[in-house]
DNA sequence: CTTGAACCTACAGTAGCTAGAGGATGTAGA
DNA sequence: TCTACATCCTCTAGCTACTGTAGGTTCAAG
């Protein structure tokens, strides 16, 4: 029986997130002691950590609820997990994309300061320019 | 003389995030009309399409403060506009790397996924198998 | 003068946690 | 057995960067 702060050792999860998970339904009510602390055993150590494999592959808390429901009726075709898998791939593929870019504007503004005072400063000018902007009134992605 | 809603369409910005930009003192509270409806200049659209600008190359609200303030102030070394673009350079680095390592699990699944049922998913298995994390109690970034 | 789009304030909600207060429990050593 | 103290408990609030809604007002065109 573990404690939750073994479990969270052992998981590289915060106390605090895994009560979290509990609290939304992610992980379930485990058994308490007397006192009332939380006692796990393997199949939450199991569970929690698909749960943070799967966050640590940028899946939404939402789509992990999906993915462990998939997980709990083994029955069910393949095909949704896939889907799932597909469309985080995707979002994923799109900000490498944006995130190349920033790369190369950002290497440009750094390597065009010429250290002296401000109202030179190529960091500040390429901010200021509109013109330059590459991708012009995209949505800001995390 | 601009609206909000005109200032919005012409940065890419809603409504909602040029008055809460205020509220956080970021954009300078503008004039406004008799009625008490805002009106904006150049200077504000200028201002805008920095910030707006600066959050698409994913500077935080805070280094953006920072960004404006010497931008405000022309005499200050340039030394510290070039800091924060490098800290931003960095940290942009370190999410590509993460996420060209996610890229590749996610392909890896995606390709090996059977069609048959949730108990073969390759997917699903991926994710339980703890063994098979390349990045173990890594934190999870955005 | 009317209509309707765009504006106003104020507040609540989103994701995914994280931190703190203030107190209870569990366990190891004396 | 007592004590110390790490760990646990609940509850609440806070974080970033917005977004959405309700209920009401203003502006500009026709």
């Amino acid at each position: 029986m573990l404690t939750i702060g073994t479990l969270a050792k052992k998981t590289g999860t915060k106390v605090q997130t895994i009560r979290y998970y509990e609290q939304i339904g992610l992980m379930p009510e485990p058994g308490r002691t007397e006192g009332g602390q939380r006692r796990y055993g393997n199949a939450e150590l199991d569970r929690l950590s698909f749960v943070r494999h799967a966050r640590q592959l940028g899946f939404s808390l939402d789509a992990i609820r999906e993915l462990l429901d998939l997980s709990d009726h083994p029955g069910k075709s393949c095909a949704e997990a896939d889907a799932i898998a597909r469309r985080q791939l995707k979002q994923v593929e799109q900000r490498l994309a944006r995130l190349e870019a920033l790369r190369t504007e950002l290497k440009r503004m750094v390597h065009e300061c010429s250290g002296g005072q401000t109202s030179d400063c190529r960091v500040l000018e390429v901010l200021r320019d509109h013109s330059e902007c590459l991708t012009e009134h995209e949505d800001i992605g995390a």
